[in-house]
DNA sequence: CGGTACGTTGAGTCATATCAACCATAGTGG
DNA sequence: CCACTATGGTTGATATGACTCAACGTACCG
């Protein structure tokens, strides 16, 4: 076996460009300069995790945010009886802990591996400082943060308003949006029964009887944790996102 | 009547200045140079409103956000049938709508007036400005973001896992804190009965028939839409606050 | 005086949570 | 290799929190 080929094989254990990764996921450091990202490239640190890693604990101080490269992170804050809420995901390209980074204090969510991920992680000051002298990255961010500000208002509303029914129809079109079908329309992220209920915001048993009761009116199929949905359509009109 | 007199009685009409009130109020806008703060105290529209009246409405183009001078102001979506769901108040020295700003997208919450209003009105243009050319102004009005999306987050997880009950008690503790009891532990804020149901996420109905329990309790006095708090320890309890 | 908005109470219903039992699968260690 | 355990999934029975609907009271306002 030849030197190259073992790189090939071998090449997600290699440390991402961020200039390179930038320009791919369309994310926030494209607003960097050439400098800049050399800067982050030079200070990152390239970590690897796997399903049910804990990249950072609620009430744990961090210095440094992440940037995912690869994989999939949940991100949830925990409620009573430790049942976990949670608020988002993150996928190649997304980056966090930057809230508890700009706000200074200790973390409010926990991160978990849901897929293996490769992330970089970046130490607070850099943050800081393209905060401080990179305008249009600084404007960007604050346009980052008012998306999810919106979207957890909207979330709110959802939850205060919606039955669990209309919520697992929704939450189901985002996962679609979010992470695509694959091309026999499988969701391609995949959650056990208890983490859409989580996201939900209901009872483990509540979204097992509803996932069956889509599947008997051929919405969705259900494959152990993949889920096919085969009635989108009907799913929009079960969810009510269009009053 | 001498002239000053009648300034002084009408003192709410004239055009409050903004280095005064950043001071006052330790608003967002402490941060801001002195040539700033004279820039948007000339370009600034000072506008009243009385209650009902509605600063701007979901769907609505913006050019521009609001600073509270006087008054409270609830913000809020609109659901399913119409029923609101609010957001977050707005009082004194708060700042509002900059959301839509800085994303450039149509407003996704109303506005409307639930205490009379003296309010500020500052051009989109003067917040780029600023935001571009102010990193500290900048750094801190993505702190404030921040902080509401945190607080937006918690408020997933409580709708999510909490009773209304509990819903209930929590937000009378919030109105405590955010607005104040006056000398009689009275709640500075007034909201009517289905104000508090959109807020807590429920139904009037259980709204009134929670606070005539609390009432029983002797939790709460009711007296009309003036709530006075005569056990707080006992509503902390209640809401659940400390797990 | 009638009208409108808000507040209150009661009765009935339903969606959802809770509790409990059971099955399937995979990993572990003796 | 098999019992053992843990985890996740499923189903049924039951309980109940909260919503809905409806009626009525209250207060203010022009």
């Amino acid at each position: 076996m030849s030197l190259i080929s073992v790189i090939m094989k071998h090449n997600d254990i290699h440390i991402p460009f961020c200039d390179k990764c930038a320009i791919e996921t369309d994310s926030l450091f494209r607003h960097l300069t050439k400098e800049e990202l050399e800067n982050i490239n030079f200070e990152k640190d390239y970590r690897h995790y796997k399903r049910g890693d804990v990249l950072y604990q609620e009430g744990n101080r961090i210095n440094g945010f992440y940037c995912i490269n690869r994989g999939i992170i949940k991100v949830f804050k925990t409620g009573l009886d430790g049942k976990e809420q949670i608020i988002r995901f993150a996928k190649r390209g997304d980056i966090i802990a930057y809230r508890s980074v700009i706000s200074n204090e200790p973390a409010c969510t926990t991160a978990e591996v849901i897929e293996d991920c490769s992330v970089c992680f970046i130490p607070s000051e850099i943050l800081f400082s393209f905060v401080k002298s990179n305008p249009s990255f600084s404007f960007e961010l604050m346009r980052l943060t008012c998306h999810e500000l919106e979207e957890a208002n909207s979330y709110i509303t959802d939850i205060a308003q919606k039955t669990v029914r209309e919520r697992l129809a929704e939450v189901l079109l985002h996962l679609v949006t979010d992470f695509g079908l694959d091309e026999n329309n499988y969701l391609k992220i995949s959650l056990t029964r208890e983490e859409l209920a989580n996201i939900v915001g209901t009872a483990t048993e509540s979204v097992i009887r509803l996932l069956s009761e889509f599947k008997g009116d051929k919405l969705i199929e259900l494959h152990g944790r993949k889920i096919r949905i085969t009635n989108q359509k009907g799913l929009e009109k079960i969810s009510n996102v269009f009053g």
